[in-house]
DNA sequence: GTTAGCACTCTAAATATTAGAGTGCTAACG
DNA sequence: CGTTAGCACTCTAATATTTAGAGTGCTAAC
């Protein structure tokens, strides 16, 4: 037998163990991976090779007469070089967009709903990371007077995204002046980034000479007070009480504790989801290497969702470290490209 | 020893049972209770008490020779008829109030923040429920083109209460049409609230000879569709893992599951949360009386928030029926009445 | 390289033991 | 009559003890 056909036994091995924890959450046994292999190898040719994996630092036994369990590392490598995925059909894809958009939703309680349906599907938590106006491009401003201190202020971004904040102003302002207000914003902006729109009135301002002065500096006071109240990002977080569920929160509960409490906390959670999401497509994070805190018996398996081929926002499941990644990350993978699609079909204007 | 006096040792040995029993979960046995009542009457005085309190149903052991535990009837007994709660101080409720509206936020942001105060201070999963523009006396209504068959319709009530949704329109409309049709909507509705302003319009709509029957129809199209896509009430709930947190879930995870489960369902928690707020001041539901699949071993302690006398809304704590049903009676009081003085000082415009 | 056999280890489940917390009852006391 | 000390009794929860068996590594033979 050759270098490489060992080699793949052995990924088979790892595979089979991975799996079987993964479904049954118990330590695994020389002769239950024979069994599983079709008897063509011998429990104690198994042994041999598991003892190796264990040597390799891909499994471990939690005392000596019991079976082997995946590391970290050995879940990595299953997942890095061992397990197949299989990329979404078009079909499926299809599908999740259908049950996206059914109902003719607003983006908000669409993106609440894929987190509902992935966690339904994954039965684990799931999440969906999206960005909000100040990360799009601003399309139309509007002013809604509340009396003569106070006004709505209400934009609409690309893609649907809206927010509306209360803002109270320093001079009173009349009806007409909203009107103009109002005017010189939307010719100013035509599609630019909200940053851009600020970061250029800003400049404006400081030409003092500027001719529309005051329309900039009141249109400064609306849009900074907007960008320091609205979040850069929204997160939609589902099916918590899965987690719960599992067998190893359940045997102690202070982890389940210390998890839910994590979970909780949104700004905490968001950056580490932010982080996990930089390479392009479908992301495995396991334990530690979600950086944290409460999370190092959980994994992550997150995708991006796109605009125009660019990259907004993330969703993706969380679990605990045995979980089944294979089938996940198709499901995540079909989530997030569904999800581009429907952004593209039926929220685009 | 007369009636009145005897009356009075026995409901204040119920009430050091609760409430030892709340602080320990632990059934409570006579000694402690002589002992807590600084030795004035003797264990085996106590047991003869507690024995009648037994066959009353007050309390009930959970095996021979363990101690006692107050029944849902000795919960209901205890806050009914023996724990004496204190009303919020003014000052209790300035400083709640005080912390809800710093950072001047939005409405919706501060209900938010309510219901993780209130959980935190409780320790406790803690919920609000509040009416949506629906419910509300419209003030104000916008209408932005987002392209020839769509808009976004800004709904602005009493108390800030504001919402936005993308709207299709089934024929083509021009932006001048938008402009006399928001016109129309806002000489129209004068503070009427939302139902009225819809029956209103519909009834004009019957009556075919209307002469601004087209925006009547145009209308009521946008309003319907508003109608049925807002809710008529939002809640927030916060601090669901202090509930797993505490000892009779720990020691049963299914329980916890079930619970969380059941707190995850926004549809099945409203309806229930909604018939507890009835009466005016700070309601008390123990176990079964919550009315909820899944939350017989959990109690509700809740009250309403008003809005010129009528209650618009609600806050509570949900936590197990082992809870401290005296501070939190004030404590949720005390946010009531917060939250109704931020309404009315804050937020109104 | 593979495998049967075997001695060895360790756990998890089953069983036995024990300490003690709490009870109800009784009889005595003021 | 209400109160209380005393006592036998019950039952649990904690602690040992035993046991069955799952799984291992090693060895020697194929």
């Amino acid at each position: 037998m050759n270098a490489t056909d060992l080699e793949r036994r052995r990924n088979s091995i790892l595979e089979t163990i991975v799996e079987s924890y993964v479904t049954t959450a118990t330590p695994v046994g020389s002769k239950l991976i024979s069994r599983k292999l079709g008897q063509s190898l011998s429990s104690a040719t198994i042994r041999h090779v598991m003892g190796e994996l264990e040597r390799e630092g891909l499994l471990e036994q939690p005392h000596t007469s019991a079976g082997r369990v995946p590391t970290d590392l050995g879940y990595r490598v299953y997942v890095d070089a061992v397990m197949c995925t299989r990329r979404p059909s078009a079909e499926e894809v299809r599908q999740l967009a259908a049950v996206l958009g059914q109902d003719e939703l607003d983006l908000e309680p669409a993106l609440e709903r894929a987190a509902s349906i992935l966690s339904q599907m994954a039965q684990q938590a799931a999440f969906v990371v999206a960005p909000t106006v100040t990360q799009g491009r601003v399309r139309q401003i509007e002013l809604v007077p509340l009396g003569v201190r106070k006004m709505l202020c209400v934009l609409v971004a690309d893609e649907e995204m809206i927010a509306s904040h209360v803002i109270d102003i320093e001079e009173s302002i009349t009806r007409d002046e909203v009107g103009s207000l109002v005017r010189f914003l939307n010719t100013e902006l035509t599609g630019l980034p909200f940053d851009h729109l600020l970061g250029s009135l800003e400049r404006r301002l400081l030409a003092e000479t500027d001719s529309f002065y005051h329309m900039v500096k009141r249109s400064l006071e609306i849009l900074q007070h907007v960008r320091s109240t609205e979040p850069d990002e929204r997160l939609f977080l589902d099916g918590t009480s899965y987690v719960i569920a599992q067998p190893e929160f359940r045997r102690d509960p202070r982890k389940a504790h210390a998890l839910l409490k994590c979970l909780e906390s949104e700004d905490a959670l968001l950056p580490s989801l932010r982080q996990i999401t930089v390479g392009r497509r479908v992301q495995v994070r396991i334990g530690p290497e979600v950086q944290l805190a409460g999370f190092d018996e959980c994994s992550c398996v997150a995708a991006t969702f796109s605009i125009g081929g660019q990259a907004v926002g993330s969703v993706g499941v969380l679990g605990p470290k045995r979980m089944d990644y294979r089938s996940l990350r198709t499901l995540v993978d079909g989530m997030a490209q569904s999800m581009t699609e429907w952004l593209h079909g039926g929220a685009s204007i």
